[in-house]
DNA sequence: CGGTTAGCCGCTAGCGGCTAACCGGTGCGCTAGT
């Protein structure tokens, strides 16, 4: 059979969409692959389909517990019993259980640090794996050598699973990245399957203003302006919080702050509160929007630069997934990067912080198997965060013989390259925002393509018509005619002030 | 770096104004205690 006869048969479509059949056909060609597909392409279908066509399970790593969760009961919808996430939603019995019944799935998905644990991979030993996805694989990179190290350890754990095939699968990924990720997975060889990043549907604006309150009026201009649903962007929770109060407290009712800071339970509901369109803007961080498929999202507001053109990508790319016209605009005040390198800076232990681990090392003649036993006491005795202390401990834990002054060079030197390409990365952004030419050549030069086709409302460069984006429907518009189109003016004038 | 807040001073009894100190994102799994 063609490979167009398994999607009818096994999916019931006529049509592959964009990358998806070369992706495909790159696996069952037995081919280690990183895709790197738009989003709103159906990923999914790519371990999926191979899955189906092959025998042995396939193991999807999965950086998020409630993407897992989206997923298998998408699955579970579409009459597949075969699936099971491995995850802390579990029961110790009901993890037991799936250990003990893992051969009868056909799709495993798991999280990179419940992979990481011995007896699980004992247990997917047995299992000859057909296929190892890697969902969402910028995250290797992204996350792997601080905030999730188990994300590095993938490459040694597929060894221990017998090297299975590999598809790493992702939306936003430079060439640097994509070598990173093959690097991490231990690949030796592989394809890659790279699709523009470009989304000529979203127009990109930067406006500059000048202080913070001028910023907050802006942005309620904005969302008062614009055609939603929206999301604005924020680094900071409490200035998330804040702005909705604000938005809130100016007739703008349906908003929501979305952040990490909130209980499950609130996330989930602002979340669907806002996929069903309940919700017309949310002020989040960076915390949300990964496995958000919502298809009307008009634009994006980012309030506060984000620490990586990559993330800005992931960020705006949640807009026009439906291919309509949207718009993404970025609003800066000078030192708005001051925010960005602190918190690159906070998640790195110090020099100071290192200078009184080996202290404590040394007067106590630690050895580095004993020291996730000393965490309290080291954290306490060093003031590590939770992330400064896995990343100290990671790397301790990994050294073979103790040699104190030398451990401590190398950990000091290896921290100084991870803050200054955490720190060349917020450049590159910041470049961006000061760029002098078309917003969008300059992003797609990152990954290294060239803009072909300038869409209409190109980029604040290029110029922008904003009219494009206004709210039309007057049904939802309360507010009283006088006062709106004053301000609707005053709103395209300051935007043609400020290109 | 810049926004917020707690605390203090001053002049006259509650409040303005100043300064110093503090804080800033992303998630998994597990465990203790309700």
């Amino acid at each position: 059979m063609e490979l167009k006869g398994y999607l009818k048969k096994y999916f019931n479509f006529d049509e592959f969409r964009p990358g998806q059949q070369e992706a495909v056909e790159s696996i069952i060609g037995n081919q280690h692959t990183i895709a790197m597909l738009p989003t709103g392409t159906g990923k999914s279908l790519c371990y999926q389909l191979p899955g189906y066509m092959s025998e042995g399970p396939v193991l999807i790593v999965s950086p998020l517990l409630s993407l897992m969760q989206d997923q298998v009961e998408q699955m579970m919808a579409m009459g597949e019993k075969r699936v099971v996430a491995l995850n802390s939603f579990l029961t110790p019995p009901q993890k037991a259980k799936a250990l003990e019944n893992l051969h009868h799935y056909k799709f495993i998905f798991i999280s990179p640090e419940m992979l990481g644990m011995e007896s699980v991979i004992d247990r997917i030993k047995g299992l000859s794996v057909s296929l190892f996805a890697v969902d969402e694989a910028h995250c290797i990179s992204q996350w792997g050598y601080d905030f999730r190290p188990d994300y590095l350890k993938l490459g040694e754990i597929r060894r221990k699973i017998g090297e299975p095939l590999t598809l790493a699968l992702t939306a936003t990924a430079t060439n640097e990245v994509r070598r990173d990720i093959a690097d991490k997975l231990l690949l030796e060889k592989w394809n890659e399957i790279v699709f523009s990043v470009d989304r000529p549907a979203i127009s990109l604006a930067l406006e500059k203003v000048s202080h913070f309150q001028e910023k907050q009026q802006r942005t309620m201009q904005l969302v008062r302006f614009l055609k939603g649903p929206g999301i604005i962007y924020f680094s900071s929770k409490k200035v998330a919080e804040q702005t909705s109060a604000y938005l809130r407290e100016h007739g703008i009712s349906k908003v929501m702050a979305y952040h990490g800071g909130l209980d499950s339970e609130s996330r989930i509901l602002i979340q669907q509160q806002f996929i069903n369109g309940q919700l017309d803007v949310v002020c989040a961080t960076s915390a949300f929007g990964m496995g958000i498929n919502k298809e009307n999202v008009r634009y994006v507001i980012h309030f506060h630069m984000p620490m990586q053109i990559e993330s800005y990508l992931q960020e705006i790319g949640r807009a026009a997934r439906d291919g309509g016209d949207s718009v993404a605009i970025l609003i800066y005040s000078p030192g708005d990067e001051q925010l960005a390198f602190q918190l690159a800076e906070a998640e790195l232990p110090d020099e100071f912080q290192i200078e009184r681990l080996f202290t404590f090392l040394i007067e106590n003649n630690v050895v580095y198997q004993d020291i996730t036993r000393l965490e309290e006491e080291l954290a306490m005795f060093c003031g590590f965060t939770d992330i400064q202390w896995r990343i100290v401990e990671n790397y301790l834990s990994n050294l073979e013989s103790v040699d104190y002054n030398q451990d401590k060079r190398s950990l000091l030197h290896l921290l100084d390259n991870r803050l200054k390409v955490k720190q060349s990365k917020i450049k590159q952004m910041l470049e961006w925002i000061h760029s002098q030419e078309c917003k969008r050549a300059v992003i797609l030069r990152t990954f290294n393509e060239k803009l072909e086709d300038r869409p209409e409302n190109c980029c604040s460069y290029c110029g922008i018509e904003m009219e494009d984006f206004k709210e039309t429907d007057a049904s939802s518009d309360e507010r009283p005619i006088g006062v709106d189109w004053k301000q609707d003016l005053a709103s395209i004038l300051l935007l043609s002030e400020r290109i």
